[in-house]
DNA sequence: CAGATTACTTGTTAATTGCAAGTTAAAATA
DNA sequence: TATTTTAACTTGCAATTAACAAGTAATCTG
C-alpha cells in the first residue's frame, strides 16, 4: 500500500519554502545522494553510509520522501526480505540542486571527493545526463 | 564582537554533508531568501516574513549563518537599535542553489509566485546575476 | 532446523523547536 | 525632559523531534 502524500499545508505558497519543508533536514538529501550518486537502493546500504543515520529516523524519512513522492518502493523478487527504494522522477529532478550545493560546499567549506567536484566542474549538464542515464538503465529492468 | 565559526567537525567529508549540515533545517534557507530575494536586512523585517519564524530560533540562526561566514553583522550607522544583516559573498554563492531548489518546487508542488519563476525561468543566469547585481549596489554604501 | 539477514518497531533519553513573556538600549513623541 | 515606542534580543517552559539501544517478524542460508 503506497503511503499517502502529508495533508497538511505549507507554511507558505514560496516555492522554496516548499522545497525546505520537504528536504530541510540533516538526513533527506544525504539519502537522496545515496540513490542518486552511489546506486544505493536499500534499507541496509543507507544504515551503512558514512554519516550513520539511526534506524527509526530513516524509516522516518523513507516513509516521508515517499509520500512526497520523491522515491517509491518494491519488493525485491529475488529476496523477499528486501525492498528496493528507487528515485522517480521527481526525485531525480533534484540532481541541480544536489549538485549546485556539492559545488557550494567545495566552494568554501574543506571536503572530501576531488574527482567528484572535478566531474561537477567539468561539465555540469553532462554530470547530470549521465546520473539520470544510469536511472534510466537500472530503473528498465524493475517494474 | 564576530561569532566564531563552529569548531565541531562534520560528520562526514562529502560536499553535500557539508551544505546539509550547514543549510539543512527549516529556516536559514528562507533567511538567506528573505536577503536575496527580498532586500531585507534587519531582524523585525525577517520576523514579518510569510512563515513566522520564532525570535529565538532567529537569533540562533542568524548566530549561525554568521559564524558561518554566510551573512555579516553591522550597527545601522543611522539609528543605533538597529543591526544592519548582510549576504557575504559566500551567502551570494547561494544563489544557484536557491533557484533551482525554486525550480524544482515550482515543477513538482502548487506554489505561488509564477513571476518569479517565469524570470527564473527565462533566463536562470541572468536572473542571478540581477540578484547579484543589486546586492553591489547596496553594499557599496557599507563597510 | 539453527543461525543469520533484512527491514523494520518500540522504548527511553537527549536535543531542538516553538510559544510567551521579559529585558536592555536607543529613538521618537508629548 | 519624561514617557512611550521600537529594535534586538534573552529566558523559561512545553511540545516536538532526534538519537541511541534493544527487540521483533519474515525470510533466507547452511
Amino acid at each position: 500500500m503506497p503511503r499517502s502524500r502529508p495533508r497538511t499545508k505549507f507554511r507558505s505558497g514560496c516555492p522554496l519554502n516548499a522545497s525546505v519543508e520537504i528536504l530541510g533536514d540533516r538526513w533527506s538529501l544525504l539519502i537522496i545522494r545515496d540513490m542518486m550518486l552511489r546506486g544505493f537502493r536499500s534499507y541496509t546500504q543507507f544504515l551503512e553510509s558514512y554519516e550513520h543515520i539511526a534506524t527509526n529516523i530513516l524509516a522516518h524519512r523513507l516513509k516521508k520522501l515517499e509520500g512526497y513522492g520523491i522515491i517509491s518502493t518494491q519488493q525485491d523478487p529475488l529476496d523477499g526480505r528486501k525492498r528496493i527504494y528507487t528515485l522517480t522522477q521527481k526525485g531525480m529532478d533534484l540532481a541541480p540542486v544536489l549538485t549546485e550545493m556539492v559545488l557550494w560546499a567545495a566552494a568554501h567549506e574543506e571536503t572530501h571527493n576531488p574527482e567528484l567536484i572535478r566531474q561537477i566542474k567539468k561539465d555540469q549538464q553532462k554530470f547530470i545526463a549521465g546520473v539520470r542515464q544510469k536511472w534510466v538503465e537500472n530503473s528498465s529492468h524493475l517494474g
